[in-house]
DNA sequence: GTATATTCGGAACCGGAATTCCGATTCCTA
DNA sequence: TAGGAATCGGAATTCCGGTTCCGAATATAC
């Protein structure tokens, strides 16, 4: 990430902190829809001061992202330990998706198309895809999931489950349909 | 839709045609992304002339979402007509986002939380829907489609496809890993 | 406690894009 | 084919939010 380098003065420490805070709640809450100067307000700063933490807007939002991803990747290594292939991978799953449902921010990461300039974003995406990768095998070779199960398949799935987090739209009712389509039927 | 009111002149009917057009080709391609201008200039007149047809933006995106929707309509229409229900059912959900797939703004309007002043669009959708949910309720008659389907669902797994219609992801394999979940395994 | 380096704050600045305005132009009717 | 209404064109205006700047305030070193 964007190594917070020893030696900040305690101050600026704190600040930097309280733009984090302020950032991540907000985009989380509305997405894109946010101005540099409500963040700053919200931390109790002046835009200046943000500005001398985060590049611009794009550094600042690919940041809260690229830590939302931490958080994934810490879950999904929780769900890799489980000793049932299954479970592993339905805690994977519904643990990301019910991770992703509060973050509006994070879902358009995900769904929108934006191939730009992700930085750091893109390493952290990485480690997640490893983990993800192993529970799926897994799954595969317990004869759990269809044979032909690849991980690109679980971007798909949770891609459209995200797709189905606005509005009125039961997501939940969509990701059983989708899991009788890739789930081995039983006996 | 907003009323082609009788009685424009010649030219002005011309032009709302170009307008349409030129909004069209260019919100297809590049969703939001598109300047007043630029659409105007590709229509071969004025901004001013634009806005003298539509109030705004808004509008005038409204006006060309409509006009897709009836598009829609008129397919769902023909998909009606097949004699088998699953053919009618598939050949639907396949027509719908097969047309989706090309425009963007359409993509965009379906799938964004835009609940806003949606004011025309509504009554297309609305007949949209209707016809959806007969012919939905006609392959589910037929035991073809798992007996708890809901039209809603028609919505789920069409956003979900849709979602996965952005750069690589394969929205042809995500539909299909969904039909096996809510087809009734024949035999 | 003073000096010096950092950091803060927020008014001012800028660029981009939507929308307005009104004189010039074109259509249509009598 | 003249008159007047309807329409066009596009420069000018407005709005909006990101970004910059630099004097003031604060922290740390000595």
């Amino acid at each position: 990430m964007s190594a917070p380098e020893r030696s900040l003065r305690a101050d600026a420490r704190r600040n930097r902190e309280s733009v984090i805070d302020a950032a991540s709640e907000l985009f989380a809450r509305r997405g894109d829809n946010v101005q540099m100067e409500e963040i700053a307000t919200r931390a109790g700063l002046g835009v200046g001061t943000l500005y001398r933490h985060f590049a611009d807007k794009r550094a600042l939002r690919a940041a809260i992202i690229g830590r939302r991803f931490e958080a994934m990747t810490s879950l999904a290594r929780a769900a890799e330990e489980l000793a049932d292939p299954w479970a592993a991978f339905e805690s994977l799953l519904l643990g990301y998706l019910e991770s992703a449902e509060p973050d509006v921010a994070f879902r358009l990461a995900i769904l929108g198309p934006e191939e730009a300039a992700w930085g750091d974003i893109v390493a952290e995406k990485t480690a997640f895809a490893a983990i993800v990768e192993r529970v799926v095998q897994r799954a595969v070779d317990a004869g759990l999931l269809r044979a032909d199960f690849r991980p690109d398949d679980f971007v798909l799935i949770t891609r459209g489950a995200m797709a189905n987090m606005s509005g009125s739209a039961d997501w939940r009712r969509h990701l059983t349909l989708q899991l009788e389509g890739i789930r081995v039927a039983e006996l």
